[in-house]
DNA sequence: TTACAATTGATAATTATTATTAGAAGGGGT
DNA sequence: ACCCCTTCTAATAATAATTATCAATTGTAA
């Protein structure tokens, strides 16, 4: 894999957001230094960068695919209203896959811990919004 | 809401089924008996059903949306290659919401385990095939 | 039985993503 | 520096899954 221009800025932009984005944040992001990248170049590196284990890829309930740039193992919360997706501590530990794997003869390569609800933002709009309708 | 007769034929061949179909699956199978019937209906009823706690909506990692006859809190395992979702038995109680709350200040409404995996049938499969190219 | 809302089938539109393709660019080996 | 080979890119088309639109139909209730 060659580390090219655009590569790089994709990878670094999503390592500076510090935030799980998603192929089309990114895109934006990604523009505004380099205006003349493709969408499809944002999709196709973050799935090369993702296979190469540079960046992990979240698969989150039903929504578009999300980057993360921290690949050790951890899990994730996500909020039903705007959709930000946030690390959690949860402790692998309690899950023991090799447990579950006898069950039905898969043979398990993995498994993540999903949490959703909804996020403080979204609380304090959704707070602000019933007060403004007291009025 | 009122139960219609597709309606009706939809939950039902769901719940025969013993499945968890997707949107799809169910309309090769509905239409065999409605032969009228559209995708989109199947769409729309299978929402309204699963919005009213009827049957359950399965948003695995970015696939299809499967739905499933059981309501009743239980995590899943699904088939990285026929992307074939199986229950699986996992305690539930290991896992405490309240204990994650307070990380972000998320109001959590909810959590799943997903397990993935290769199932039996399709690691047989492979074997075969291995066993094949040995020939 | 009339009137109104819910529902349907057909189809268009949308969203997220992947595939295609022709051209450009990087990096040896000579 | 020049050629060759592979990888990569931008632009665009294609695809898959789902949702929206809308006119026609059906069920319910006054």
């Amino acid at each position: 894999m060659r580390m090219t221009s655009q590569r790089e800025i994709i990878l670094k932009e999503l390592q500076d957001s510090h935030q799980h984005l998603s192929a089309d944040e990114l895109y934006e992001r990604v523009k505004k230094i380099m205006p003349r990248i493709s969408l499809a170049t944002v999709y196709r590196n973050l799935e090369t960068l993702s296979e190469a284990g540079i960046i992990g890829k979240l698969e989150i309930s039903g929504r578009q695919k999300r980057f993360d740039f921290d690949i050790h193992p951890h899990d994730h919360i996500y909020c039903l209203q705007c959709h930000r997706v946030d690390n959690i501590d949860f402790d692998r530990n309690l899950v023991n896959p090799a447990e579950v794997a006898s069950d039905k003869g898969y043979q398990i390569t993995g498994y993540r811990v999903e949490f959703k609800g909804i996020c403080s933002a979204c609380r304090r709009n959704q707070k602000k919004r019933e007060d403004g309708d007291k009025k």
